[in-house]
DNA sequence: CTCTCTGCAAAGCATTTGCACATTG
DNA sequence: CAATGTGCAAATGCTTTGCAGAGAG
């Protein structure tokens, strides 16, 4: 995970670059599919006293810059992720398990469709639903 | 919008069809990107008195047999649709405009990808984020 | 007939927000 | 210092759930 280019995006918005929102950028380097509470623990290991609230305002900062992914689903709580490439998922729609997958071969079809649109993408995810082999043989 | 097909999903699996389950499958061949309200106003056109725990109870069933694709945002109601093959999605990071588009050519990757990690597919949706053309423009 | 579904209304929770104070650039 | 950000706690609103009666198979 790149730090300094994490700050960088966040110097170059209109957002200051606050102890908190480093943490937080920081925390997000800790793991994937983190949810809000999850990234106030990490947080509050190096700095106590950060609130909630916090998180989320940061994390919705940095989701509106294009530096966090968000996956929501109905009835349970967001996970944030830093944005990377590739960055896709299986869910099953049984169970709700989440995934991550590769899926090289995707990224020049994304880019002509972004172009041909007149998007300016910063990032795509992908994410096919059906029944895990769990819960198929079931 | 092939209602037959819908039915047959639904009588398929362990649910039971009832009224208010078809009307909401009805519903849902009139427009995309529902919120729950909107699904039940729709259904309480040809059928008043039904209520907004049903239509979160019906959209979670669909959800789970594969008819019906969610997506949901922090802060904001979540959207159902009739799974469709071709449903992928411009996101707007800024204005947070949903624009539908097509992603001819994925799919035959998106199968092999399925295929390989032993996962029983049913749709799959593209997600591309960034700034639309009007919010870039600003 | 039995098991499942529905309406209603209340509860649950993730997320947002107002405000007074602290911090950034 | 002027503008933004933060903590706190309360408010908001989407979604879920318990229950008693209704309906499907």
């Amino acid at each position: 995970m790149d730090f300094r280019s994490f700050d960088a995006g966040l110097l170059q918005s209109r957002y200051r670059l606050t102890k908190q929102r480093a943490a937080v950028l920081r925390a997000l380097g800790t793991g994937q599919h983190l949810s809000a509470e999850t990234i106030l623990e990490r947080v509050r290991n190096e700095m106590p006293g950060v609130s909630l609230g916090t998180i989320y305002r940061t994390c919705d900062i940095l989701r509106e810059i294009g530096l966090v992914q968000v996956f929501s689903f109905a009835g349970s709580a967001a996970r944030y992720e830093a944005a990377r490439e590739k960055h896709h998922h299986l869910l099953c729609s049984t169970c709700r398990e989440l995934t991550d997958i590769d899926a090289d071969g995707i990224g020049d079809i994304v880019h002509a469709i972004a172009a041909r649109e007149g998007f300016s993408e910063t990032a795509f995810s992908l994410t096919i639903t059906g029944r895990c082999s769990n819960c198929a043989r079931a």
